[in-house]
RNA sequence: GGCCUCGUGGCGGAGUGGUUACGCAGAGGACUGCAAAUCCUUGCACGCCGGUUCGAUUCCGGCCGAGGCCUCCA
């Protein structure tokens, strides 16, 4: 038996054994895209290291046994924006919908080439307004909302002092954090670090019917959510009141993970809303965070599908191995050179069915250590070379390969195909006999264009050449 | 100002109180018509200053540096 699963909490800050609340339903809810606009890469990695621990938290507990929630935000004043920008013709509740479904569906392809698996819900936050009415209703009641009137209308607030754990998460103390921080002074709050549940909606913005009880009267308040109640009712909905694993990364922490946890353990009378909090570190570019407002970003699609990076398209497999290249905590200084060593690293490994194989007991240990990816490429990384010399260890190989999501596909050959290729490699060593090199070359070359690499060697007793092949991914 | 994270060779990165992993790249060699693949050999490091210790990259303290959060953000 391997090491048992070890995580890093962050609610914690230490790593400790994971004990699943219910072994038969391991459940964790991971916070999913915005959907206004093409991901980049630091998006996904999020994405890619929750998708390793999804796929190790079911090798573990077993397929059927593990619940994993990853949402889809398509509720959000920037989507509204992007609407308005992109479809001023049509009416807005049509523009939105384009933006949301266009965004989500490119999501799904880009993050299916980097070879991710679906979750096993993915809810939208439109889908669940009505639960979010509802939450917010019951923290009216319970004493830890209220109304007031904003700038741009009537917002139900979040009263934060009335929690009394909050900061517990990010270990931050409201009244130190107050002297040189840039908190903007809003005069309808109670407390400045209070923030919205649902806010009014102008005339010209997307709203819904919130009907709320306060102060002794019923009012509808046509309006939106903000943007932290969603997670609490998605994850409530589908995982319940408590669950295992809340994952993110790390500048979800403050304020959006504080604030789920203020609102759920409010809502819900209780201290803990998930057990594990797990966020991840940054993509950065020249040492700086990649992110949308400075621009310094690229797109998951504009890596896999145009040549604006390294002047080249990369594969979604070299872009996921150069992720897990690096601890999931640990910053990623994103660059060629890096892709370019995922990808030699790639080139050598074979490719193989994981059916029948089993999963190696290095790779495993190393997962379970908090989810060391980079000890498990590197394990993988043997295992590649010892499959290479020793057809007998293809399936461990294969099958480890595929717990990290990292199986090298091979192309299917044809029998017909498979003829030809043999065909003109013993031609081609025909030609080598007769040291006519072009021809010999040519075809080495034509066959290398179809994804067809060939080795030489020496046989070891005759003295003789001899040419095996495979195919390149 | 508050809080957090990090600092190992060209790069990615392990690890340990005392023989300094490993991978990639580099160099040299074997093999080859030339390549590729493969095999062998090899150089290069632990931010700085103190302390503890027989001995510290590893423990403690300080400093410097980098990054992040406190505002939307994976």
């Amino acid at each position: 038996m391997g090491e048992a699963l070890k995580l890093y909490n962050t609610l914690t800050r230490e790593k400790a054994e994971f004990r699943p609340i219910d072994p038969e339903n391991v459940r964790m809810y991971v916070c999913g895209p915005t959907v206004y606009d093409f991901a980049h890469i630091g998006n996904a990695r999020p994405v890619i290291v929750f998708d390793v621990l999804f796929r190790l938290l079911r090798h573990l507990y077993g397929e059927k046994h593990v619940t994993y929630v990853r949402n889809i935000t398509d509720v959000d004043d920037k989507i509204n924006a992007r609407a308005k920008r992109d479809y001023p013709d049509l009416p807005l509740n049509e523009a939105i919908r384009k933006v949301t479904e266009k965004t989500a569906d490119q999501f799904h392809k880009d993050i299916a080439a980097l070879g991710v698996l679906e979750p096993t819900v993915e809810p939208r936050a439109t889908e669940h307004i009505d639960g979010m009415v509802a939450m917010i209703q019951t923290l009216l009641d319970k004493g830890n909302a209220y109304v007031a009137h904003g700038a741009e209308g009537r917002e139900v607030l979040f009263d934060v002092p009335s929690m009394p754990d909050y900061g517990r998460l990010s270990r931050r103390n409201l009244e130190d954090q107050q002297a040189g921080a840039r908190i903007a002074v809003e005069s309808h709050k109670k407390s400045p670090a209070d923030f919205v549940l649902w806010k009014e909606s102008a005339a010209d913005e997307p709203g819904w019917d919130g009907r709320f009880t306060f102060d002794g009267k019923t009012e509808t308040i046509n309006g939106r959510p903000g943007w932290h109640i969603e997670c609490s009712v998605m994850s409530e909905k589908h995982l319940g009141e408590t669950f295992d694993i809340h994952g993110g990364g790390l500048d979800l922490i403050f304020p959006h993970h504080e604030n789920e946890i203020a609102q759920s353990c409010s809502a819900h009378g209780n201290h803990v809303m998930a057990n594990v909090w797990m966020h991840n570190g940054f993509v950065q570019v020249e040492g700086r965070k990649m992110s949308k407002s400075d621009g310094n970003f690229f797109t998951i699609h504009e890596l896999l599908e145009t040549e604006n990076f390294g002047g080249r398209k990369w594969p979604g497999e070299v872009l996921r191995l150069a992720m897990l290249m690096t601890h999931y905590r640990e910053p990623i200084d994103f660059s060629v050179k890096r892709l370019e060593e995922a990808e030699r690293l790639m080139a050598r490994w074979p490719s193989a069915d994981p059916q029948g194989g089993q999963v190696d007991g290095g790779v495993l240990d190393a997962l379970s250590d908090d989810l060391n990816s980079v000890a498990a490429v590197q394990r993988l990384h043997a295992l590649a070379q010892e499959a290479n010399a020793d057809a007998a260890k293809l399936p461990r190989f294969a099958a480890s390969a595929a717990l990290l999501g990292l199986l090298p596909e091979a192309r299917e050959v044809e029998v017909g195909e498979k003829a030809a290729i043999e065909a003109a490699v013993a031609q081609r060593l025909a030609f080598i006999r007769d040291k006519n090199w072009a021809e010999a070359d040519r075809i080495r070359d034509d066959l290398a264009s179809q994804g067809i690499q060939l080795k030489d060697s020496k046989n070891k007793e005759t003295g003789e050449r001899e040419t095996t092949w495979e195919v390149k991914r």
